[in-house]
DNA sequence: AACAAAATTTAGGCAACCCGAAATCCACGC
DNA sequence: GCGTGGATTTCGGGTTGCCTAAATTTTGTT
């Protein structure tokens, strides 16, 4: 509900290029912002024009973060999952509020709330869905496996990590029983839009599933912390 | 820096009504919020048209809270002063940098998180200057003695309250050994616009004291936490 | 009571962000 | 080689908050 700002923008631009490398187009945005076209053309145009450029805007071919835009998207993402941690861990919040409440937040804090947070709560490096925290080095943290590896039928998976963005898909996976490290078998699924990236237990492949999965993926869930193989 | 919000304009109205009871002048306002006067103007007009309104504004004569601004004021500053607890006892943030850092992170917390945040704590009653928190049913917190009481040289007085709005006099205070709960003995004083709230000795009543107290006010550090009389 | 000074409000502008609609551009099919 | 549909950008508007300058009301004199 609150107006968007380079930041959000910034961080978008990041995951999207996380999933599928290269320039991110307009409307892809758009649609992951929920915003017209339009909005996001104007944006694009205030972050290639500041300085330090945020991003490399060409117009009708997209864009693509800088070095800059993406220290910037990566320090959000710290605090994005960091916050999430804390909301979690110390103040107990359910796993499906946290995102949400994190997304305020993280407008809001100082660099040197984030350095004193993570400091107090052990410098901790995965966020409650299982996202690895950016250091404070803004490095870009190790992508664990790349999206859209086949998810056949009958695979055994471990959930790796948890899209943070839909609140509603939350609850029904929280209802299957899906969180971060639980280990399933794959019985059925419809590959689409990813979602949430699983680790095939032989190969120790991983891959994204998508947000249609609560109805089209059936799994069968396996002890959590079982032995190799 | 960052813009105002009504939520803003109702603590100042809110803080500025307890130190002063009766209307609030555009101009008394405006210079506390360091805006100018037709902005504050503006959005007393906005505060006035929403519903419920949250002042009762006559043009030209003022404002001043409804109950429903109250509540908003109260709720604000019930954020406000929990957070700096939290940043201050927590985090371990100066006392010079809290207030600060929680005047933007109030407006971006949830009713749920700081319900989460006060009982995480044990329900603080006061924050790390000594301010009175509101309880979460926002019924306005005794106010402990009047303003501008006098503070005649050589009373004996204890500091309960420090104005966190300043951090450059916050520091000068410090220096000075001046902290919440500390007792003092006045030595010389220049009665001019209040900042922090002391506790006379003998008589138990308390005064604030001006900005320009620094520079203004002797004082003789006591014994901390003395026998009474 | 009449004025000038002080306080306040109104008017005109600016910066961020957003939207819908109209104008453009590009690429693919024929 | 030429349409044409889909993607993208441009244009005209709308909102919130703030500012300066000008207009207006109130206040405090004398």
């Amino acid at each position: 509900m609150p107006t968007l700002s380079m930041q959000d923008y910034a961080k978008a631009l990041y995951v999207l290029e996380q999933r599928q490398p290269g320039r991110i187009s307009t409307s892809a945005l758009a649609s992951y912002l929920d915003l017209s076209p339009a909005a996001v053309t104007e944006m694009l145009h205030r972050m290639a024009k500041v300085q330090p450029p945020l991003v490399d805007y060409r117009p009708r071919r997209g864009a693509r973060l800088t070095t800059e835009g993406q220290r910037l998207a990566l320090r959000m993402l710290r605090r994005h999952r960091l916050l999430e941690r804390f909301l979690h861990d110390v103040l107990g919040f359910p796993l499906e509020q946290v995102h949400t409440e994190a997304e305020r937040l993280e407008h809001a804090v100082s660099d040197a709330f984030i350095q004193r947070l993570a400091a107090w709560m052990g410098e901790p490096k995965s966020d409650p869905h299982g996202h690895p925290i950016p250091g404070p080095d803004l490095q870009p943290p190790d992508a664990p496996g790349r999206p859209f590896r086949s998810l056949a039928p009958d695979a055994r998976a471990q959930v790796v990590q948890v899209c943070d963005r839909d609140p509603e898909q939350l609850r029904r996976l929280a209802a299957l029983g899906l969180r971060p490290g639980q280990r399933f078998r794959v019985l059925e699924r419809d590959p689409y839009e990813p979602v949430f990236r699983i680790r095939l237990e032989p190969q120790g492949t991983e891959v994204l599933v998508g947000p249609r999965l609560a109805a089209a993926l059936r799994v069968e869930p396996l002890a959590t912390e079982a032995s190799s193989s």
